[in-house]
DNA sequence: TAAGTATGTTAAG
DNA sequence: TTAACCTACTTAC
């Protein structure tokens, strides 16, 4: 959408007005991401190439519309401006310019990316092979594997029927090329539809006859969110927990 | 009006 | 292991 138009920016709420001001005049011309971190190459007009690195960690949102850009509404951290859109920033983790080599170093604490066509999954399953940590907090740490959250992680062991709290060690590799191939589908289906689905056709509202999720988050699913209700496969009640200090939600009967 | 919640990460204790 | 960070929204009172 910002492709390679020239961008003015401004920082309505202040926090980031000396990137703002760095940025303004200069021309997006990549975009790259890494799990949950996201990248934007910009050039200036004297072919000086700059960074800026996001992360929208728990809170943070995007929002877009035509021009022209109305007064902002809230802590807007970063506006983006052209002639055929607008784009505002709030609450990110992180808004910073970087360097080519902090950048560097931002992709080597990450593990492989399931989104990523060129990722490899095999140093992720060599760690799990070797870790007595259970599998639901390995899946969240994101030097193992990037960009899978507490939905995806609860629903890919789901899925396989795989107990969060095992050991990584327990699953074998067939286990763990299964879990990893189930993540790169689920996830690319996430982005071409902007939400998070993971039931299986026969699992649907319409396939069983009962209500869509009402639920602000969208999207169906089987056990996120989804604490003490009937499992959508065996009824027994979704229990939870927490694991790697965020929320898990798991089938007892189902993953045993 | 206050309290609680959230697809997250980092640093301090 | 806990708290801090940060924003918007929902629910409770």
């Amino acid at each position: 959408m910002l492709h390679d138009s020239q961008v003015r920016t401004c920082s309505p709420q202040g926090r980031f007005a000396a990137g703002a001001a760095r940025l303004a005049g200069t021309a997006l011309v990549s975009t790259d991401a890494h799990g949950k971190h996201l990248f934007h190459g910009y050039r200036t007009p004297d072919g000086e190439p700059l960074w800026l690195h996001v992360h929208l960690g728990l809170y943070g949102r995007f929002s877009a519309g035509d021009p022209p850009a109305p007064p902002p509404v809230g802590q807007v951290r970063l506006r983006w401006r052209t002639d055929r859109c607008y784009l505002d920033l709030r609450g990110p983790a992180a808004c910073h310019l970087v360097t080519p080599d902090e950048k560097v170093d931002l992709h080597a604490r990450l593990g492989p990316d399931p989104l990523r066509p060129d990722a490899d999954p095999s140093p992720a399953g060599d760690r799990m092979s070797r870790s007595r940590v259970p599998v639901g907090q390995l899946l969240m740490d994101q030097s193992v594997i990037a960009g899978v959250g507490a939905a995806y992680r609860a629903e890919v062991l789901f899925r396989l029927e795989i107990d969060p709290h095992c050991p990584g060690r327990s699953l074998d590799r067939a286990t763990w090329l299964a879990i990893w191939k189930d993540l790169r589908e689920l996830m690319a289906y996430g982005v071409r539809a902007g939400r998070i689905d993971t039931v299986r056709p026969e699992h649907t509202p319409e396939a069983m006859g009962r209500p869509p999720r009402v639920d602000r988050h969208g999207g169906e699913v089987y056990v996120y969110r989804r604490a003490s209700l009937p499992c959508l496969v065996c009824g027994t009640p979704v229990r939870a927990g927490v694991l790697a200090a965020r929320n898990l939600y798991w089938c007892p009967r189902c993953q045993s």
